[in-house]
DNA sequence: GAATAACTAGACTGGACAGTCTAGTGTGAT
DNA sequence: ATCACACTAGACTGTCCAGTCTAGTTATTC
């Protein structure tokens, strides 16, 4: 009972390339800023093969966010457990704040702010993939640091979310507003360790 | 030399009826979702007044954020400077997630994000009348707070950022993205509360 | 009450675009 | 070789909508 596949398969390679496309097309211009010509003339392909592949516009969009979704969960835990907290928390730290400014981060963010309304399961998506996903990996880093005795904290969960959030700061909300004189990287940069030392001096171990 | 004005005058009322009627329109279903008829059927209004009143819809939806813009900045420093500061801090983060929280602050910022790109004066603006609004007014709640010797802080402006970030926390970013699970006023209290411990953990006057 | 300009209702234009259809070509499995 | 289906190119439909136009009405000023 395998599966029948009579005649011609359908090309996985056309198929990534709408993705991809589409991906880069919907992040640049915003759901309603792309047309389904504009994606299959990008992707090298006929509008009809567009359809064949995906039926419509917003499967169209599902498919390249939970695409972007899965290749965000590749890369978690590059985490270096050895180092003494301080500077593993700044590595982590300034790691993080970088992705979260990266242009296609920040783009995919916007988009799914702005379809929250109309799509949550996407945005849902994005979340778990994303907030979420970090702040368990972070929290299990925490949680080694407790138990190697480098930092001293009773509830890590809570712990992650105070770090994580605070690191996040004007950076973040004024690349997402798209905000013209934005922090350079050194002012990022010293916030976050600001932040770091902050966390230390509440969650260190004394000595 | 007064103004001219002959003829009949265009009527204020019907300018903010229109106005009303957008915003609460383009809130509720982002730029592209509102036609221009819908806007003039809201408000009561022939499609051609709205028109005269406002050009286009670009300069509709812009006078919409303003004038919203305008409403946020009216309510700023209702602080009680003379409380002790763990307790003025924790009223304050409570106004202020309570305020972040609200379904029309989430749908401006949803908006303001949406259109960043296409359109960074409006987010400029927005961040300006509200992120940056709020860190200054803190920012100024501290300066007194240290001069009170209720805290000890070199620099405020630094401090306030890690408040006020740290405080918006996992509520905010799920409120934005839609999700359904939010957590409970009563566990958002919570969390604001264990900023408010760790702020004071570090910015505290001992004793 | 005459001049002036705001306002209404609705028709209209032009363009964009999701989605369909057609007619023909390419390509892989049997 | 032939069946089945993917794919192409482009025409086509229907809808939506920003913005304009028209013709008539209403309010305000002088």
């Amino acid at each position: 009972m395998s599966t029948a596949a009579k005649g011609r398969p359908k090309s996985e390679e056309k198929k990534e390339a709408m993705l991809s496309a589409a991906a880069d097309l919907f992040l640049e211009n915003g759901y309603d800023g792309v047309s389904m010509d504009l994606v299959a003339d990008r992707a090298g392909v006929s509008k009809q093969t567009v359809y064949s592949h995906f039926g419509n516009k917003d499967a169209l969009f599902a498919s390249c966010v939970t695409c972007k979704m899965e290749e965000y969960g590749l890369g978690p835990a590059l985490l270096d457990h050895d180092l003494p907290a301080r500077e593993g928390l700044s590595r982590i730290g300034q790691h993080f704040n970088a992705l979260l400014l990266s242009p296609e981060a920040v783009r995919m963010k916007r988009l799914m702010c702005a379809h929250a309304e109309s799509n949550p399961k996407l945005s849902e998506l994005f979340y778990q993939a994303g907030p979420a996903m970090m702040k368990e990996i972070f929290a299990d880093y925490l949680d080694r640091q407790v138990a190697r005795g480098q930092l001293q904290i009773e509830d890590t969960a809570l712990a992650a979310r105070h770090f994580l959030y605070m690191i996040q700061g004007d950076a973040h909300m004024m690349a997402l507003l798209n905000i013209s004189e934005a922090p350079s990287a050194k002012e990022t940069d010293r916030y976050v360790e600001s932040c770091v030392e902050l966390f230390m001096t509440v969650y260190g171990t004394k000595g």
